[in-house]
DNA sequence: ACAGACTCTGTATATTTATACATGGAAATG
DNA sequence: CATTTCCATGTATAAATATACAGAGTCTGT
């Protein structure tokens, strides 16, 4: 939800999931352990959290962790006494991803509801400076490191003319179906570049 | 442990974990009704499963999809019909991950375990989106950040059919000979793609 | 020092996800 | 055709994860 150290367009409640028997993972009694009435963590002050959230970043890239048991029992070696429901906030709060290899730290491309687009004409006409073709494929010349974000937003139009982009740092290569859609194109990305 | 084609270094049996009540999501009785008995799917042959998959791609990248049970009434509308446990089986194969804006196709950039080749076939069925082609040129699209290890895949097979490959970070693009092994070469690619 | 606002966390439980079994159909075998 | 093998999938249930509540420190202002 928080999409992270970033725009944070959040919705919704965002309902997570549950918990319910004794686990495996646990195998005996000692999972709720912590005493039992409630928080004691005071310890010392509260840096703690931090720690922990660091030692949990070291943890998960280090090796693959499946689950928030397998998770508790590691920290608990490092001397982090915690409970499985702090886990999963910890989690949350870390914005951690769950794939096939356990869990794992966000790595861009999450950027879901982010609005962000600027708009191919914008972008053209800030950073293109020129288009040349060569059959069915066109070179689209960009102000030095622009081609990402101006390939990016090409690609966002969905153009039927457009068949896939490749950017470098300058340079956006653009293949279209055929000469003629190509030459189409290269019309249509003149007249923005202006 | 099916292990299904992938490198998946997995270690142990990797348990996942469960389901118990009715769920607000389904709300009414209305999540275990394809008959009962069992298995009934046979209905065209099988690439049921293909169509699915590919549906459960389009719509994790559409819209954030918090939970299966989401994802099931949204694959009804368009028409599948399946139970919360096959999605669980299709999300594993698909190798999706589930972070902070829901389920989310895999990135390349995860790529860190293995340390020998992963294998074209495995990295295009976890990276791969769809294939296009363009005269003698193929582009293949891909999940954001994972062109670069698939081209590094293909071009490790050594095809005949493939002069060279360039990647961007969600486009690779291939040259081929000619016209006819560009068909070829995608024909292929796609039997790979699943 | 006390009340109010916050934060961090545990407990208990609701929700969500993964799996052990079992079934039925298609394709492969004999 | 009968038998054996796979495969995809449903059902039931175990396992895992998220959350509603509530309590204990910490701060702040009065």
């Amino acid at each position: 939800m928080e999409m992270y150290l970033y725009a944070h367009p959040e919705r919704g409640p965002e309902p997570r999931s549950g918990f319910a028997g004794k686990s495996s993972e646990e195998a005996s009694g000692e999972e709720t352990h912590p005493e039992f009435g409630c928080n004691d963590k005071g310890t010392q002050r509260e840096p703690m959290k931090q720690d922990r959230h660091s030692a949990i970043r070291e943890l998960v890239a280090a090796a693959p962790i499946g689950s928030q048991g397998e998770l508790r029992r590691k920290l608990v070696k490092r001397g982090f006494e915690v409970t499985q429901a702090t886990l999963s906030r910890d989690i949350h709060e870390l914005h951690l991803y769950k794939g096939p290899n356990g869990y794992a730290v966000p790595n861009g491309a999450a950027l879901d509801d982010g609005e962000d687009l600027p708009g191919t004409e914008e972008v053209l006409n800030s950073f293109g400076l020129k288009v040349k073709q060569a059959q069915n494929q066109l070179v689209l010349i960009t102000t030095s490191g622009s081609a990402q974000p101006v390939a990016l937003a090409i690609d966002s139009e969905d153009w039927p003319e457009v068949v896939g982009t490749i950017a470098g740092d300058d340079t956006v290569l653009i293949i279209c179906p055929d000469n003629k859609r190509a030459n189409l194109l290269r019309d249509r990305l003149e007249a923005m570049i202006g």
